[in-house]
RNA sequence: GCCGGAGUGGCGGAAUGGCAGACGCACUGGACUCAAAAUCCAGCGCCCUUCAAAGGCGUGUGGGUUCAACUCCCACCUCCGGCACCA
């Protein structure tokens, strides 16, 4: 089926771009080039090998890297590592292999596969977070942040998840899973290293204003970040000296507040507790602190709580209010305590029905009786000797309260943030350690000069049991003297997760074998802010917003000159496995219709186990919105596309189609595939037309009997037609590169070989300028069709074709006409014809003419050269 | 529940408010072939009628704005992603 020879082809022109380092950029900068800094997520180099995933994004940027080259553009283009992480280290445990080992096999085979599809990265700026040389600066990094007071050492409860014998991050966490592995997990106190991100978080979200990011992204991280501004109030402890602050976001109903809730964490608990009611105070706490998230969140609808027996006082009403403790309130949010105002509240609304507690409104414009009311209204009830805020709407109430509480100073207003300090320790072997040592149980920062601190080599990686890494199994790593004193010391035996890494990557792409300095400023500044930045949306809060972070601590360092290390982002879409179509059948084998067929494959009206069985397409038809069975058009059959996983055996391995296909086609297709941002379903026969595509365009140039170029390829004069079409494919093909509408690209160029097909002559400049359109899309192919049209040099640094509007303008146009907005002809005028002369034509028109016989033009609107419109009645 | 995005042929998808369905896949017919594959040519939203021409209906649903709506506005439905007791 192979027409050009592919794989002869590709192997030829991978060795030619590596020989003569094509895609090398000069280390430094060219200062009257324009630079574009294209970057690509690097991946962790897994076992399983590069996935079709990953060539989305990569073909993407690689095309805009191409083209930018082309263009005239200083490209940076850089590929590496994010090799630290869990599964090596798993590996290593269940087999001795050193995870280092196991890294440098992975990351071999993720070189040797993204080579093979032609990617223009430089592989000589190539970087694994896992070297020495690299982590030595991801340490150094941790040392700013140690001296600026953003690295910190805090006892929290964490998540720790006793399968994978680790702490991990909330953002790991789901539904009181784990992330990887979906173990279980429970929270429990522990010495951790955290990272103060909170100090950032009124910069990390004001300076999304100034990105090119998709409004959803942009969102996700407001939300994460979770602003909300309101006031602190301070409550007074009946019979007690001190006071209990809570935050609010509506001091306008502080008149509403009947209860206080505590957290059941909140440090005043045991103190203001009765001792009647201690025991059952004590034994709630104990319930909470056993209760996973998981539980909590089950529990969500289900209010608990317990009383303390202590009293507040209202402090515009003087009301003497019960104080409770609930899980439903965080003790890491705010202060940890609230002013429970249930009519206006529907936390606290369920909470007072739950316990009995008064319900007293204080805004008008719902009804309480039924359910709080949480919207902005009219102020009621709310005035004491002092001040009144009846009749004022919801913001005058709340500054107005809020200036009252301030002069009295009992309350204040006050911001918070959803967004919580960052929890940067893992119980593991295989991540940076960090560069800190203990002296009398004080942290203090080992020298920059000692930097890199590598880790030891171990004896086994099993982990210590008591939740610590495998480094505290060590003597030789843990004991350790302090270079200053002579003292002993010990050494810090938790590691950096993960995201350390990758938080600045980009930066040391830039320069990255400086032994001096993490980036060289004058390089910094040339190339920063990174131009595109593309990848997996999974990671649009916290790897971005983590690195965003890191940027910002480096700028205010001096380190680097951006304020945002990301200028556009963009988000490629999953693609998910091959269209499936399933059928479901009973016990006894026969058709049920999918509808009656719920989640966990059980019929949802006997609950009686389905069967659950794959059905090829050429046995489905479509009946109204729904698929079908074709021998029994009463039975439908779900169809879907799902996301690839070993377990469904829907996985594409891209070597594969290298294989089969060439990396051309594979590039090609999984930009044709649909919108670059969009999920969306593999198709092998879309694959298979792509490659057609390309057989045909090289048909197009060459006779593959003969080897050699048709005698169609000539040096003759292009028509007018033939610059009109090719004129009109770069214009198209040059503004879709340009958006990454690379799938409409590709369609111009199919529309444009179709057309040529027809030419018996296809003058060679047009033919040659085409070649250059297709070059960043299918690199090899190109490469080579331009060689046989007899140049000597890669096209990689040739001048992008430059598109000329005058060769668009027709002679004659087509003017489709409407009468009363409704399409009933086309007539051919000269270009630039008058409105008259169109209409004139209209009205002649044997297929317009019935439409307008008998009736009277009311009205006529013509856009030139577009569209004619005739009213008539 | 809240926030964001999307609903267009059998499928993936295309359309600065101006010819809906480009391009590709699948399918149908034809050419080439002993035959098949590959390739080339033609057709291909739905409905009615038909030798044909012509016509009607069509972009999730219902309204609206406009000479003209896939596109703008209002309400609703469905799907996908994120967040989820954050006071």
């Amino acid at each position: 089926m192979a027409v050009y020879p592919f794989h002869t082809i590709e192997k030829k022109w991978q060795a030619f771009w590596a020989e003569k380092k094509t895609f090398r950029t000069p280390d430094e900068p060219v200062a009257d080039k324009p630079k574009y800094y294209i970057l690509d997520m690097f991946p962790y180099p897994s076992g399983a090998g590069l996935h079709v995933g990953h060539p989305e994004g990569y073909t993407a940027t690689d095309i805009l890297a191409r083209y930018k080259r082309m263009k005239g553009f200083s490209v940076l283009h850089p590929m590496g590592w994010d090799a630290f992480g869990l599964p090596a280290e798993q590996y290593a445990l269940e087999t001795g292999t050193h995870p280092r080992v196991t890294t440098e096999r992975n990351i071999a085979r993720f070189r040797q596969q993204l080579q093979s599809l032609g990617f223009s990265y430089d592989w000589e700026r190539e970087v694994a977070t896992t070297d020495p040389d690299y982590y030595k600066w991801t340490q150094w990094i941790f040392l700013k942040l140690y001296e600026r007071g953003l690295a910190y050492q805090a006892e929290v409860a964490v998540n720790w998840c006793p399968a994978l014998g680790t702490v991990l991050a909330n953002e790991e966490v789901i539904d009181g899973k784990s992330e990887r592995g979906g173990h279980p997990v429970i929270r429990r106190p522990m010495r951790q290293w955290m990272l103060r991100i909170t100090a950032y978080a009124e910069r990390l979200l004001a300076d999304l204003d100034s990105l090119d990011w998709t409004e959803s992204i942009k969102e996700m991280q407001r939300n994460w970040i979770g602003k909300s501004t309101g006031a602190e109030v301070q409550f007074q402890v009946s019979g007690f000296k001190f006071q209990v602050t809570v935050f609010t976001t509506r001091p306008d109903t502080l008149f509403g507040a009947t209860y206080m809730v505590l957290s059941p964490e909140h440090a005043l608990v045991d103190q203001i507790a009765t001792l009647e009611q201690r025991a059952a105070v004590k034994a709630y706490q104990e319930a909470a602190a056993r209760k996973s998230d998981l539980e909590r969140t089950e529990l969500q609808k289900m209010k608990t709580g317990c009383f303390t027996g202590a009293y507040a006082l209202n402090p515009v009403n003087g009301h003497k209010i019960p104080i409770w403790i609930a899980d439903y309130v965080l003790a890491s949010y705010g202060t940890g305590a609230i002013m429970a105002v249930p009519a206006h509240d529907e936390r606290d609304y369920a909470f007072a029905k739950m316990f009995n507690l008064p319900i007293v409104e204080v805004i008008s414009g719902g009804d309480i009786t039924k359910e709080a009311f949480t919207g902005d209204g009219v102020n009621v009830n709310s005035a004491n000797a002092e001040i009144s805020i009846n009749g004022l709407p919801t913001p005058e109430a709340k500054a107005k309260i809020t200036a009252w509480l301030e002069g009295k100073g009992i309350g204040q207003a006050k911001v918070n943030y959803k967004l919580r300090d960052w929890l940067f320790s893992r119980q593991r072997y295989w991540g940076e350690p960090f560069p800190v040592i203990f002296v009398d149980g004080e942290s203090q920062p080992v020298s920059v000069d000692s930097l890199p601190l590598t880790l030891p080599e171990v004896e086994t990686y099993t982990l210590s049991g008591t939740g610590e890494s495998p480094l505290a199994t060590i003597p030789s790593w843990i004991h350790t003297t302090d270079p200053k004193t002579g003292a002993p010391a010990t050494r810090e035996t938790n590691t950096m997760p993960q995201w350390a890494g990758s938080c600045w990557y980009y930066l040391r792409f830039i320069d990255p074998k400086n032994q001096q300095r993490l980036v060289d400023p004058a390089k910094e500044k040339y190339w920063m802010p990174v131009d595109l930045y593309v990848g997996g949306a999974e990671h649009a809060v916290l790897h971005l917003l983590y690195a965003r972070f890191w940027h910002k601590v480096l700028y205010d360092a001096g380190v680097v000159s951006t304020k945002e290390p990301f200028q556009r982002l963009v988000n490629q879409g999953m693609i998910l496995g091959e269209m499936e179509y399933t059928a479901f059948y009973d016990e006894a084998g026969q058709p049920v219709s999918a509808e009656f067929a719920g989640e966990e494959h059980h019929d949802i009206r006997t609950n009686a186990k389905l069967k659950a069985e794959r059905v090829e397409d050429d046995f489905v038809e479509k009946k109204g919105d729904c698929f079908v069975l074709k021998e029994n058009n009463a039975i439908r059959v779900n169809a879907r596309a799902f996301k690839m996983s070993k377990s469904r055996g829907n996985v594409i391995n891209p070597d594969d189609v290298v294989r089969d296909y060439g990396a051309d086609t594979l590039r090609l297709y999984e930009m044709f595939m649909g919108p670059l941002e969009q999920v969306k379903p593999w198709s092998m026969k879309g694959v298979e037309g792509v490659h057609r595509f390309l057989n045909r365009v090289w048909r197009l140039f060459m006779d593959d009997r003969a080897d050699a170029l048709l005698p169609e390829i000539a040096d003759a004069e292009p028509t007018k037609d033939q610059l009109r079409w090719l004129h009109k494919t770069i214009k198209e093909v040059t503004g879709d590169v340009e958006d990454l509408r690379f799938n409409t690209a590709i369609s111009t160029m199919m529309e444009f070989s179709n057309e040529c097909q027809r030419w018996t002559q296809r003058p060679k400049p047009v033919m040659e300028t085409f070649v250059l359109l297709l070059a960043p899309f299918a690199p090899h192919f190109a490469e080579e069709l331009w060689l046989r049209l007899g140049h000597a040099d890669t096209l990689a640094y040739t001048p992008w074709p430059q598109f000329k509007p005058e060769y668009l303008v027709q002679d004659t146009l087509e003017v489709p006409v409407q009468v009363n907005g409704k399409l009933r002809g086309k007539v051919t005028v000269p270009n630039g014809a008058a409105q008259e002369a169109v209409v004139a034509a209209a009205q002649a028109d044997s297929g317009i003419a019935p439409h307008l016989a008998g009736k009277t033009i009311r009205k006529q609107i013509y856009i030139p050269g577009r569209m004619l419109n005739l009213v008539v009645g």
